[in-house]
DNA sequence: TTAATGTTGCCTTC
DNA sequence: GAAGGCAACATTAA
């Protein structure tokens, strides 16, 4: 055991169950564990303080991980594929180790490491650790198709190999080379603040959500979750409350997201739960389902050319949403929790404070911005999404933002989330209203949902007046939300039209040259 | 080809 | 609180 190996951390920001850092470990006597903070992502226009800062705590943790077990956290700042091919040339690195990633930008830079660095005999070892099932095991059990339907990829699912049983942390790791300092590459001399990065624009008061990071925390949240055995059977998502002052899910999505958490180690503690129950609630909607549903959006992303995109995707009809100056300040409106809708702004008020909002909530305003209400693009609420939320999943949100605005997996268009009704349903007292649109406090019960409709005089009383200190609504929701299921329903009917124009000439002019390489 | 199904709508009626 | 109408989508199973 002399060599150097270099583990390469992108999520998976673990050390428990962390297949390939294990595998590192075996085989050296010098371990390097990197983080690269891709010069990209450090922009407070694309990526908040919380979301920045909750990633850069969980580095910290991760840090203070590895000092008990003899190591330290190495975070470097660059383009990630240059930092790996600088540091494996002037390290003399004979093994790296890393987690792969489902997403077309990991998927690109995977296969040019795993190229190159074999090319130079390196051993390279990688893993599917982010997630449960193996995509190319699940797209070949389908014949190469991507599953669109839960049903689907749950039948698949039922005859792939059984998700791999999580292993411990190791108990001791190879320290890094002492001063280390690579010539080329620049690293931070401790794991990185939101105070140390000033000069990308990020203001350490802007970090604002309550949520603590690291695997610890993560996997202490799931150990009190799963300890309440009955909610775990019973669990279905569509009952649950996201008006709810404190989650009413698990909300370990940001642990998840992030890797601090292992889904293996969170997937085989959950069927060890409901293995004593006779009875449990069943996917889609049981908490097992919530972890399929991250599969299925993982496998469709992964094998999707431009799932992140309307235009030159597959799957996503295509819709004519409003562009332009006045889509802008509208997008800009409904960000900033300025709708008017005082149930959309509370749950964007929380988005930006806290991080984090229940799944429902993201249905109401997702669907507000696009095909309910607003009729604004879902690529551009994704981005508001990407930016804040601190569980953010490229896969999850874009596959989420194809569902809410009905251009992809769902398209009962005609069933819409109404921006006064939905919330009244689990907080008709407008609790989570008066948390996160404080102005509105003292609105009586009766207006709360819809404070524009109190007179003069009660508005005065509640020390806010409509249209001065909070704005009349943006647009009349029966309204624009009829108008627009109209909108869906000829853009649906133009993309059938349009769709099976090509395809008829492609079935004529591909009907020999597929019968041939139908071994494929 | 038709029938059943689809994680999470809203409103009115009983 | 449950049920049915609303005006009705696409995908999958049969």
């Amino acid at each position: 055991m002399s060599g150097v190996a270099l583990h390469w951390f992108r999520k998976g920001i673990r050390l428990h169950d962390n297949v390939p850092l294990t595998k590192a470990i075996e085989s050296c006597s010098t371990l390097i564990p990197i983080f690269i903070l891709d010069t990209d992502f450090l922009d407070p226009k694309k990526v908040s303080a919380n979301r920045l800062g909750f990633l850069l705590d969980s580095l910290k943790c991760l840090d203070e991980d590895l000092q008990e077990r003899g190591s330290r956290l190495i975070v470097a700042k660059g383009k990630p594929s240059e930092v790996i091919f600088s540091l494996i040339e002037e390290f003399k690195i004979n093994k790296l180790t890393f987690e792969r990633g489902t997403e077309p930008f990991n998927k690109d830079l995977d296969d040019e490491l795993i190229g190159i660095v074999n090319a130079n005999d390196i051993e390279v070892y990688s893993n599917w650790g982010h997630i449960l099932f193996n995509p190319d095991h699940i797209l070949a059990l389908n014949n190469g198709k991507t599953p669109v339907t839960m049903n689907v990829f749950l039948k698949l699912a039922s005859s792939a190999p059984t998700p791999l049983k999580p292993i411990p942390a190791p108990e001791k790791i190879p320290p890094p080379p002492a001063d280390f300092k690579p010539k080329n590459v620049e690293i931070f001399i401790s794991t990185p603040t939101l105070s140390d990065l000033k000069e990308y624009g990020y203001d350490p008061e802007a970090m604002t959500t309550w949520f603590k990071a690291g695997e610890k925390e993560g996997i202490k949240i799931m150990e009190d979750f799963l300890k309440q055995k009955q909610r775990v059977a019973s669990f279905e998502k569509p009952k649950t409350k996201p008006t709810a002052l404190l989650p009413d899910t698990t909300a370990l999505s940001p642990y998840l997201s992030v890797g601090s958490l292992s889904v293996r180690l969170f997937y085989h503690k959950l069927l060890e739960v409901l293995k004593s129950f006779k009875r449990h609630s069943k996917p889609p909607v049981s908490l097992e389902g919530q972890l399929y549903w991250r599969e299925l959006t993982y496998l469709i992303g992964y094998s999707t050319p431009n799932f992140h995109q309307m235009r030159e995707n597959p799957l996503c009809y295509q819709i004519p949403w409003t562009e332009g100056e006045a889509a802008q300040e509208a997008l800009k409106k409904w960000e900033m929790g300025q709708t008017g809708y005082p149930a959309v702004d509370a749950a964007m008020n929380q988005l930006r404070s806290d991080g984090w909002m229940h799944h429902l909530a993201r249905h109401l305003v997702a669907c507000f911005l696009t095909r309910g209400d607003l009729w604004i693009s879902w690529e551009l609420g994704r981005d508001v999404f990407d930016k804040y939320l601190i569980d953010a999943d490229w896969s999850i949100n874009n596959f989420s933002w194809h569902w809410m605005s009905c251009s992809a997996f769902f398209y009962q268009f005609f069933r819409c989330y109404g921006p006064v009704s939905f919330f009244k349903k689990t907080d008709p007292n407008g609790d989570y209203i008066r948390k996160h649109v404080p102005i509105l406090a003292k609105y009586p019960v009766k207006y709360i949902y819809e404070p524009w409709e109190a007179p003069k005089n009660v508005q005065e009383a509640a020390g806010c007046i409509i249209g001065q200190d909070y704005p009349r609504p943006i647009v009349e929701h029966k309204t624009v939300s009829q108008a627009n299921m109209g909108k869906l329903k000829k853009a649906y009917d133009k993309n059938k039209a349009d769709r099976a124009k090509p395809a008829k000439v492609n079935a004529e002019k591909l009907e020999k040259p597929l019968a041939k390489s139908k071994l494929r």
